[in-house]
DNA sequence: CGATTCCTTGAAGGTTGTCAACGTTGGTGG
DNA sequence: CCACCAACGTTGACAACCTTCAAGGAATCG
C-alpha cells in the first residue's frame, strides 16, 4: 500500500514488454474453429497468446455435462496450467479460426520467470484470470438466467473496448447458444427463452453471432454489477 | 513437457520453503470470528497466510446479495489481489478465530518476486486458488443442490486430508447454513433441505458445525467428480 | 435472561429443466 | 442446381427444482 504504485505499474509494464517480446520469436500457428490447444502442442510449449480468435477453457464432470469455466478474446494469453502442473492437461479449445503465438522455452516456466518484472507481470495475469472466474462465480451464484446473459455481455463488451476492439455498442459473439449454456449454467433452452426476452424487452439483441447493446443502462441493472465496480464506472 | 518436472518440483519445494521462511518473522496476529482481514491490515503487509482458523473471500452485487467465491483452511495463503491491483481491496473475512502469519515487505510483491523459486511457487500458489474456482464454477454451473452440497464436503475433506489435519471421515465444518447457501449458490431454507436428505439417505450429516461421511462413494457420485480425477483416485 | 443469530418447517408460486418436435442455416456431394 | 445432412435455433407443454414468505424453535452471548 505505502509502496511506490507507479514504480510497480512501470515495472508491470517492463514485463508485459518483456513477455511479448518473448511471442515474437515464431510466425503464429493457425488454428481452425473447434479444435484443442493441446492438438498443437509442441514439447517445449509454455505460454500462448491468442493473435486472433477466441477460445475457451471449459471442465467436463463425470455424467458428461461441461461447463465453461473462462473465455479467452484477443490478445489473451493462455496456457498457465500446463505450465505449472505436471500431467494436468489444460482443456482449451477455439471458438473460430485463430492465430496463436507461442513462448518456448526448454525449462518451462521457471526460464520465463527467471525476469522480475516478467514474473510480475505473470502474477498479474494469474490475478486478472482469477478475477474474471470470481465475477463469473457472482454472477452465476446470484443472478436468475437473464442477469447472467447481461453480465456476460457487459463482460465482454467491456474487454473487447479496453482492447480497442470495438466502439460502437456492438460486437460480434462466436458462441452458439450451447456455449452460452455451459458458460452461464442454465440449459440450451433457457438461455434461448431469456435472449428472446431480453430483445424484446429492448435490452440487448443477440442474433447470428451479433451482439448490438440497445439499453446500457437496463444492462448494468439487470447484472448487478459489483459495489466497487459501479461507483468507479460513474465516475468516468 | 519435456523439461525436467523432478528439477521443476524441487525449484517449488525451494520456493516453498524460502516464502514460508519469511512468514516467520513475526508473531501471529489474533483475529477473532467474523472480522475483516483488512481489519489488521498494516502498509507494508504483502501476503498473509493462514496459521490456525478458516475464512472466506467474497463478493457483494449491488443489490446486497453476496456470493462466497473461495474459503481459506488453515496453511492457506491470501492477499495476492492487494499486492497485484492498486486500489483493489481484497474482500477476506474469517469464519473462526484466527491466527495470521504476515510477510511485510517494503516492496511489495516485487519484493517477494526478487527470488526466482519463490515466483515459481507463487505462480503455482495463483494456479491452485484458481483450480479450486473452476472446480465451485464447474459444480454450481453444472449440479442441483444436493450435488454441489456433496461436492463442498468432498472439497473441504481433500484439502483437510492433504493438510494432514484429519484422518477419519469426520471434520468440523465452521460454516453456517447461510454461508454454504453463499458459497453455493442457493437459498439458506434450500440448504437446510437439501443437508436434511442427504442425512436422511444416509449419505453424509452435517450438524452444528461438524461433518460425517457416511457414505463417500455415494458422495462421490452426487458430486460427478471431474473425469480425470476419479481417474486418478482409482489409481491410489 | 433478553436479544440476536441461526436453524427448521410448511405452503404457494416462479424460474428453470426436460422432452419432443420442427424450422433454419450452411456445407457437401451427387 | 438440388438433395441431403448435421449443427444450430426455436417453440410449447409439463414437471421438477428452487425461491419466497412466514412463522416458530434452538442455540449462543452479552
Amino acid at each position: 500500500m505505502s509502496t511506490d504504485w507507479n514504480e510497480f505499474e512501470s515495472d508491470l509494464t517492463v514485463g508485459r514488454e518483456a513477455l511479448f517480446a518473448k511471442f515474437h520469436n515464431g510466425s503464429p500457428r493457425i488454428l481452425r474453429a473447434g479444435q484443442l490447444l493441446a492438438a498443437s502442442a509442441r514439447p517445449d510449449d509454455v505460454l500462448y497468446r491468442l493473435r486472433a480468435g477466441w477460445a475457451y477453457r471449459f471442465r467436463d464432470l463425470a455424467d458428461g455435462s461441461r461447463a465453461i469455466v473462462d473465455v479467452c478474446l484477443p490478445g489473451d494469453i493462455m496456457g498457465f496450467d500446463n505450465a505449472l502442473h505436471k500431467r494436468r492437461i489444460e482443456n482449451v479449445r477455439t471458438l473460430t479460426t485463430s492465430a496463436v503465438e507461442v513462448v518456448a522455452e526448454e525449462r518451462g516456466l521457471r526460464g520465463i520467470l527467471e525476469s522480475r518484472s516478467v514474473a510480475l507481470y505473470i502474477s498479474w495475469l494469474l490475478g486478472e484470470r482469477q478475477q474474471r472466474a470470481d465475477r463469473l462465480l457472482a454472477a452465476i451464484s446470484c443472478l436468475d438466467a437473464r442477469g447472467r446473459v447481461a453480465a456476460m455481455v457487459l463482460e465482454f463488451y467491456q474487454r473487447l473496448e479496453a482492447q480497442k476492439l470495438i466502439t460502437a455498442a456492438s460486437f460480434n459473439l462466436p458462441l452458439t447458444q450451447y456455449h452460452i449454456a455451459s458458460y452461464l449454467g442454465v440449459t440450451v433452452v433457457h438461455v434461448n427463452r431469456v435472449i428472446r426476452a431480453l430483445r424484446e424487452a429492448g435490452i440487448v439483441n443477440i442474433e447470428m453471432h451479433c451482439v448490438t447493446i440497445l439499453n446500457l443502462p437496463a444492462l448494468v441493472d439487470l447484472a448487478k454489477i459489483e459495489l466497487g465496480i459501479a461507483i468507479a464506472a460513474a465516475g468516468r
